[in-house]
Parts: structure tokens; sequence; C-alpha cells
RNA sequence: GCCCUCAUCGUCUAGAGGACUAGGACAUCGGCCUUUCAAGCCGAAAACAGGGAUUCGAAUUCCCUUGGGGGCACCA
């Protein structure tokens, strides 16, 4: 069993590109079947600088390892398309000579204006076939007027073409319904139609999982296969990914592209999971699954006919699982770099590996990604809290109350060994009661006063954090903000 | 316009004729817990697009309608 994943090089994939390849890796990985990485770079005018290596790290991100392909060789190379340009030619040729395409000189010019006035007209788009029958002699007369043809496959005129979907069942398409569509274009490139049914019967692919909007042309490449001799593959047309507004998925949809998601801090084992439940699903319940158990369960019956909408909401809240999942260790490990780049200038650089290891336990259950990290825990980090001096006087305390309760913490505090969770908490809490304050109204002065916040971890651990010097130092500050005014 | 395709809560989905008073999850809204924010727990609201047909019985089968999506390039 052999499946391949053949994206184009235009660009970082985009969510939805990079399911259809989780998919088809997923169903190689469970049949302990092959998964191959094809490049279809046929179109010089598209082909973006760089492109491939972005798949390829797209691909590599999410840990989906692919058997034969760019980087990793095999057997049926080369794997990028116009690598295998010597491959194609002969064979449109071949179809020109057993009577199965035929040359067109029909110029762009007069393509695109016959479209139009299709179109105008309410017809269905298509070429109209006006190259199908020439002569030898007209032929003859383009040829010497040097103007280079494409090839064109010729479509029967009557009958039907039909195949069987894995996923959709019986599909049948009416031939006349179809038009001579273009095998090689005039630069000697191949199309799709005939690069991907070469590649596949060449490189031997048994099933071709692909997204739905590539279903309208099966047709093609089924009567493809069979004026080539060929056994076509198995098809799998998969439902498409769709935006909130319910068309395909593109770049104005915003995030899009797979690596912005890893920016943005999303683990690669939630991007999986979530992927995975897009379009597939185990049972009634099941939410959070592994890696291991996806190749296990994964099987092409379960998967969805219907287009399914990105649901950030979900991915966040799933990626959030993920998080609290993760051990420390492993969450500082991954944290460090949106932490580098996401804390505020002035905070000096390396930041320490040890500290953040103290901060993560505080913040684990509260981040939805790691690019949010910076933005809960900065107040760890910066010297000077920047905070508004109302906010030390919650509901209506006043100043007087406010002062005698930071005096107060700051005094006891300093004498305070030592200086962790448990400690601080058995002193704090009796100073509470002591100064007539409810737990809510004197914790959340000191809050503010040591974070510059009235939401953080919780207060003793985040003292205990901080330590005693730096905790002592903000209340004074503090102290300081409530005598002046304001 | 033509062809193909899909149709269960707002969203992702379970459901393959009776087990459906239609299940789970996200989001939403309550409540509990609680020093704040989270997390967690409990609960609520929320769907079979419509119409026919088949059947003792239909979310499940068939047909039509409607709606959505995709395709109709010398792009993939």
């Amino acid at each position: 069993m052999r499946v391949r994943y053949a994206p184009s090089p235009t660009g970082y994939p985009h969510v939805g590109n990079i399911r259809t390849a989780l998919f088809n890796w997923l169903f190689a990985r469970h049949c302990g079947g092959s998964f191959i990485l094809r490049i279809e770079d046929t179109d010089v005018a598209r082909r973006v600088e760089g492109a491939t290596e972005d798949i390829l790290d797209s691909l590599r991100w999410l840990g989906l390892d692919w058997d034969e392909g760019p980087a990793v060789g095999g057997n049926y190379g080369p794997y990028f398309q116009s690598q295998r340009a010597k491959v194609y030619r002969p064979i449109g040729q071949h179809l020109v000579r057993e009577g199965y395409a035929y040359p067109c000189y029909c110029t762009p010019e007069r393509l695109a204006q016959m479209r139009a006035e299709q179109v105008r007209s309410k017809q269905p788009p298509g070429y109209d076939r006006r190259c199908r029958n020439l002569s030898s002699k007209e032929r003859a007369q383009f040829e010497a007027e040097g103007i280079p043809p494409v090839i064109r496959f010729k479509i029967p005129i009557e009958g039907q073409t039909r195949f069987y979907d894995l996923i959709r069942g019986e599909i049948v398409f009416d031939n006349k319904t179809l038009d001579d569509f273009v095998l090689l274009k005039s630069d000697g490139y191949p199309t799709y139609h005939l690069a991907s049914v070469i590649d596949d019967h060449l490189m031997q692919i048994t099933h071709v999982l692909r997204a739905d909007e590539w279903l309208a042309s099966t047709p093609r490449h089924i009567l493809l296969y069979h004026a080539l001799g060929w056994e076509p593959p198995q098809f799998a047309h998969l439902p498409i990914i769709l935006g909130p507004d319910r068309a395909k998925l593109s770049k104005r949809h915003g995030t899009t592209s797979l690596i912005e998601y890893r920016e943005r801090g999303y683990l690669p084992e939630a991007m999986v999971n979530f992927l995975a439940l897009l379009g597939w699903s185990l049972d009634d319940k099941t939410e959070i699954i592994s890696r291991e158990e996806l190749i296990h369960h994964f099987s092409l019956e379960r998967l969805s006919k219907t287009a399914a909408i990105f649901n950030i909401d979900k991915l966040s809240w799933m990626n959030g699982v993920y998080i609290r999942q993760l051990d420390i260790d492993d969450l500082t490990q991954r944290a460090i770099s949106f932490l580098e780049k996401g804390l505020p200038c002035q905070v000096d650089r390396p930041i320490s590996q040890d500290y953040v290891h103290q901060i993560m336990p505080l913040i684990q259950e509260r981040a939805k990604s790691l690019g949010e990290i910076p933005q809960l825990v900065d107040f760890f980090f910066v010297n000077e809290l920047d905070y508004n001096t109302h906010l030390l006087l919650g509901k209506g305390m006043s100043r007087e109350t406010a002062t005698r309760a930071l005096a107060a913490a700051q005094e006891r505090l300093g004498m305070l060994d030592p200086f962790d969770p448990a400690s601080v908490e058995a002193l704090l809490r009796p100073l509470s009661q002591e100064l007539g304050l409810k737990t809510g109204e004197f914790f959340g002065l000191l809050r503010v006063a040591t974070t510059g916040r009235t939401a953080a971890p919780p207060l003793f651990h985040t003292m205990a954090v901080l330590g005693k010097e730096r905790c002592q130092k903000r209340i004074k500050i503090a102290l300081a903000k409530l005598h002046s005014n304001f």
C-alpha cells in the first residue's frame, strides 16, 4: 500500500493541505504502507523560492515523516516533477500517436475570448475543440508558423465515465460535460492532470487521498489511465476545510498557514489531534487522542463526507489541554523561545531557564498557547511594575487601610524565613484577620502591589517565586504610590 | 450557466430502520470550589433543512425542493 502527499510549492501549506497530508500519513502508518512526498512544481510561473523547504518544515513540525521524497530519496525518484520532464513528454507524444490526444494551436487570446463568450451566453465554459480535427495540412501550416502547440486530451464524445470513490461511493460523469483538457503546456511542462497520473502510476501509488476539489477532475484522470492502459489507483476525496464564512480556506481568512500556528504557540501534538478530528472521528466521545492511538484506529470508513469549518476556539481549548499535560521541564523548554521573543525588550537576555522553570507551574493551567505566556508572566521579569494606583484601592478600600495593611505585611514579611508558599500563607492569612480585612481584600491588595495586576497566578506561590527582596521592594513602591497624589 | 457533491445543536461530531426523551466536545449561560484569574466539578439552553414515498416503525432507505460547497485555466 502506497499513498502520497503531492503539494505544489507555492508557500507554506495551509491547514487544509496539511490535513490531507495527515490523513495520508495516518492511513499509511495504520496499514504499514509507504507515505510518499512528491513536489508538484510544474507551474514555473507560480513556483515560490524556498517553498519546498516550507512544506518539509510543516510536515516535520507535525512529525509526519515520509518514506520517500525530498531529503530522503527512494526508488521511484526523482520526487520533484520539474526533474521528471523527460518522463512526461514522450508519454504525451505517445498519446498523440495513438489518437488519444492532439496538438492545439489556439492562442491564449482566442481561448480567453471564447471563454468570455461562453460565459456571456451562459454556456458552460470549455475548449471548443477547434484543433481536434485539424487536417495534416492545417497542422503543418501551424507548425510552419512556429506556433508551439499544447497537447490536449481527446475526451470521448459519448458515454460515461464512472469510478468508485472510497468515501463517496459510485460517481458518474457524462463525457459530454468534460472538455479536451491540456496535457502538455506549450512550454513543454505537463499539467497537473498528466503529471499526477503518470507519477502516481510510476510510483505505484495504490490510494489517492486528496481534497474534494479534485473530484470533478477525476473522470479526466480515469480516462487518461484507460488511454494509457493503466490500472487507476483507488480514490478517496476528502471533505475540504472551510473558513468561518463557509468558503474554501484561503489567505483572506487570516491565519491559515500551518506554520503560523506554530509561531502562535500551538503544540504540534494538539494540532495533529485537532486536525485529525476535523473530518474523522473515532467514536461518539473521544476528543483527546494520541498520535499512536490515531494510527492504531485510523480508517477510511470513519472519514466524514461533509466539509468542516475550522473552529479555532476548540483548537485553543485542546491546546490548553495539551499544555496542561506537559511536564514542567518540557513546558519550560518550549516556553523559553517564546519568552525570549515576547518579553519586553528591557528584560535581560538570555532568560534564566531555572527561573522559568519555577514560574511555569503557576501559569500552566492558565495558558492556552505558548504565545500568550510572555504576557502572563512578564511581571516576574520586569524591574518596574507599571500599574494604575487606583488598582490598590480595590473595592472601596481607603488609602489609610491600604497603607496600614501594606505596612504590616511589609514588616512581617521582612522577618519571614524561609520564604516559601506555605510560610507566606501561614503568615498572611492570620495577618488578614488581625487587620480586620477579608482575605479577598487583603490578598487582592498584595496581589496588585506585587504583580501590578488584579488577575494573576496564586498569590503565595507568586510571592515565593518573586522572592522576599523583590516583594518588599514592590510593596515599598506601592506604599509610596499610595502617599503620592493620584 | 453547466457538472459534481454535501445536508444532525452556533461550531466539530456520534448515529449505518426500532436501544433516540437524538449522545459527546468546543463556545455560551448558570452554580459550586476559591485570595483574583484560570483549571476542575455540576447543571442549563441548543440540532435531525422542507415535502413526499417505502415501512408496523425513518435522523437513518428512495425521490423532489431548498440551501451550502467544489469544479468548469497552457494553476495545482
